[in-house]
DNA sequence: CGAAAGCGTAACCCATTGGTTACGGATTAG
DNA sequence: CTAATCCGTAACCAATGGGTTACGCTTTCG
């Protein structure tokens, strides 16, 4: 019980590179469909499609405000995967501690999503500075004082 | 320099079942093409192409030993998957101790195919019990006294 | 109310994938 | 030498995947 979701949606949602970068960007806060588009070169419905693959997936969970629909990361299923690969790093390292840190995950996920609710506030540390290196030019969104709209 | 194969490939590979259960059994002891594709229902050049794939991610390497091609697992690029996904794990659970162990994998897995290859007697544990879920019919093989054919 | 913004979906294309059967090359057995 | 084994590759096919453009629905702005 409780396995939604299966280790092939989450390795395969992880196999595409644009993908990834999407994780990696919300990692950092959470972003709309057109604020994560824009950071890429691809059309607008391709991204839209990515994140169809990441919601599948389990990866992120979408929530509607107004005309826009906001993403935010779960890194639980990863934590599956991270599961699923552990006994073959584990095999002669250490192995117990692993387990533990993702047993403690999916509980540490949860409070960490109250915490961020609890958090809206403007644009978090902006990042490690690992650009997107496909596109990032960021146009006139318009959308300047985004994220404190509600 | 030093990263000859990207998340991608690992991603893509272990994203088929048929691939992981591979990588499992590779995991107890070294096997034979044949003896592999044996334990599952598709074609064996279908394992032979899956086989490929493992090949092309550096999962898993071969060795031709007379007419036989035998396949080891290399779990290194699982170490660069995981270190891929710490830091999604870490931000909130500890995150240094990860990247330690990571660290010491690539040494260690190095240390690790030495032993195995001074330890090639028969079956060890079995292993999990995870069945390949597939076939595991293991006929008459006609290989009984296989790996010490050297 | 109309116009524009924001986003997902549909229809279509081409490249890739996973499976199958048929084949060929190398090695071992008789 | 001839036959059988082991295993990869080629050719073919249905299904998937990722990209594009066109469209439609809902929400906000003027």
């Amino acid at each position: 019980m409780g396995y939604a979701f299966g280790v092939d949606e989450v390795a395969g949602a992880i196999a595409d590179p644009v993908r990834r970068e999407i994780l990696a960007m919300l990692r950092e806060r959470r972003m709309s469909a057109g604020q994560i588009a824009d950071r890429f070169a691809i059309s607008r419905p391709a991204v839209s499609r990515h994140l169809r693959v990441l919601r599948a997936s389990g990866l992120v969970h979408d929530e509607l405000t107004g005309r826009r629909r906001f993403y935010r990361l779960d890194p639980a299923p990863l934590a599956r995967l991270a599961e699923w690969l552990t006994p073959f790093v584990a095999d002669h390292p250490a192995s117990a501690a692993w387990s533990r840190r993702f047993d403690a995950l999916e509980t540490e996920v949860y409070r960490t999503r109250r915490d961020r609710r609890r958090t809206p506030a403007g644009e978090p540390p902006a990042g490690t500075g690992r650009g997107p290196a496909t596109k990032s030019v960021r146009p006139s969104t318009k959308d300047g004082g985004e994220e404190r709209s509600a």
